[in-house]
DNA sequence: GTCGGGCTGCAAATCGTTTTGCGACTTCTC
DNA sequence: GAGAAGTCGCAAAACGATTTGCAGCCCGAC
């Protein structure tokens, strides 16, 4: 068991430096080229020879250095993803579908939140872009973006993708979006269906391209709908129930532009002593999986988060690989309206 | 506005090559050592020159190629997290934190998925840290480890430290974890102060660290507690306690490993007509954010895992700044008891 | 007047791969 | 049996930064 290959001597506690293929190659008694050759399959290698070597890595364990390969090549395989705050289980479903997709294009990710766009965090990825540490970027916006003219500039000579929300000022990026307009006009119909007059929007940040559009769809059934703009938190959406309560303002529906808001109004109201659905009907957006756990259940609208996620993903990819994004195609996901105990007829 | 600088010519509208350090020193009129020690500030340079230099790097908007550094440093700046599910809320907290304390100290941060412990995927990440492409790995495990006998070989000498689950088998692995014992054992006792007697555990996976020992702590107070386990999901906990009720199993007392868990069991034996708590009492472990908005709200135990994430991120920088594991002592960081409405008196 | 020393700046080696030009060797063909 | 064709391997030049040894310059001091 000692030295069968002659290279125990070499083996510390202490983590020894990795081999290199120097190395590699001077054991198996041929010259880098040889080695480098049998790895990429680029140029034939005699059998022989090929197997002796590929025993030597195995053996040794030799992976050839990141950073060398990423000097040759001025490819990184890697790409960024910017979210908010990874730590939601929205983005997070986001996370997991890009994930996937560059597991499976063989590309590494690095996530990074930007903490509601804090303009420091942002800086510093998008430097990530600018020393090629990753080769592309997927951008989740999290408020009006005409703000981070760091964006902007960048966006101007690198391959970003926006994910879950399209910006206006930037309409050459592609982007991968749910059909916001579409969920919310379903949710819109249903109330008034129900016989709803009277509602109440809770919306999110208000240049948001999602809360635009979600907002402009629940007007058209409901044109009148008072409409208040909070965080896409819980709390938000429990406080602006509160302040509504305290005005007396009267109202049999209640739209949230996320789940989170809507459950967070939910529990206010049910506080108040008002009864969802008898008194007030409930809906939300995104179907996230506490929708399904809170009583009653929240009438919703599903996005498939891990889907744009996954989209973004080969968006991006192909715009890497085709060298450019002029032929690659925004896309608008389709979304699911999700009944459950939150809505019911408006009272008389 | 035209060639101000005399460099507009290069400009064109796909994304141009970057500039290199060759090309600065070049429109500076000096060699590129020169530039480089204006950058790194490690041989005086004449401030006039410097100047210079300095205003062409923001004017080209310069950055040096992170590949190239990386090769001649041997470092790459970068740490890795593998967690087994990114868009759970609870490994999402754990990001933040490791995330937060990356930034902090001057660390990009990879994180994840292994999708619990995929092996192939485990793989992949493992390969990370052998090309260099991450300094360190802070590894959260999701099952019991004696299987991946690849993060064992891996462990050894590569700079590793285990959040959230310690590993019994890799014991001098320095991990950061909570008080399972503590917290599970302030669930027990406030149980068994309740006057309950007859109590059900829906604990996590057998082999997880965690699971042992918060079973341990609660079967102090209960040591005839049926013990039963599930996935940490919602569902398990909806199915297990199906089949409790499927055996008319007779208990006042359920504790859920987790608060997903505890929560999927509530859901279950409120849909079988038992109230909560006035027929059953529940708890749950983590105080996840459902955790006060089901009602009633579960009485649980808070971990602290963005805290569990700094930490991890201190730990293993430190680590690696001291060039070894020997100084670095694991952590476990307390728990505080949660009541809320799900917890009630023993029915008599 | 020249010698030592502080101050700058340059050329060149280095990191570990990939890739190309070239040559040596085998094999085939006429 | 010699030239053509095909195989396989080596040496060396990239990639873009960092770092070292060395050299020129200017200053003051003996």
């Amino acid at each position: 068991m000692h030295g069968s290959l002659g290279y125990c001597e070499f083996v510390t506690d202490t983590p020894s430096k990795p081999w290199t293929m120097q190395q590699i190659a001077a054991a198996a008694g041929v010259s880098v080229t040889t080695v480098s050759h049998t790895l990429s399959g680029k140029r034939p290698v005699n059998p022989a020879t090929a197997e002796r070597i590929q025993k030597l890595i195995t053996e040794f364990e030799y992976v050839p250095d990141s950073g060398a390969q990423r000097l040759k090549s001025g490819r990184s395989g890697m790409i960024g993803l910017a979210v908010p705050d990874i730590s939601h289980w929205y983005f997070g479903r986001i996370a997991r579908g890009v994930e996937e997709v560059a597991d499976e294009l063989d590309y590494g990710l690095i996530i990074c939140s930007t903490s509601n766009s804090d303009p420091r965090r942002e800086k510093r990825y998008f430097n990530l872009l600018r020393t090629r540490s990753i080769e592309g970027l997927i951008y989740t916006a999290s408020r009006e973006i005409s703000a981070s003219d760091e964006l902007v500039r960048v966006s101007g000579n690198s391959p970003i993708v926006f994910a879950d929300e399209k910006v206006d000022t930037l309409p050459d990026v592609p982007s991968v979006t749910s059909s916001n307009f579409v969920g919310a006009q379903m949710l819109g119909r249903h109330l008034r269906d129900l016989g709803h007059t009277r509602a109440v929007i809770i919306a999110g940040f208000a240049g948001l391209h999602s809360t635009i559009e979600r907002t402009r769809a629940i007007k058209e059934s409901f044109p009148n709908a008072l409409t208040l703009h909070g965080d896409f938190e819980l709390k938000s959406g429990y406080d602006l129930v509160s302040d509504l309560l305290a005005h007396e303002v009267r109202f049999t529906a209640l739209f949230g532009c996320n789940d989170y808001m809507a459950i967070g109004a939910m529990t206010r109201l049910r506080e108040a002593g008002l009864r969802v659905p008898e008194d007030v009907s409930v809906v939300g957006f995104d179907d996230v999986d506490m929708a399904a756990i809170v009583t009653p259940g929240l009438t919703t609208v599903r996005q498939d988060m891990a889907e744009i996620g996954r989209r973004s993903a080969h968006l991006l990819i192909a715009g890497l690989h085709a060298g450019g994004f002029d032929a690659v195609e925004s896309e608008s996901l389709p979304t699911e309206l999700i009944l459950r105990g939150s809505t019911g007829p408006a009272p008389r």
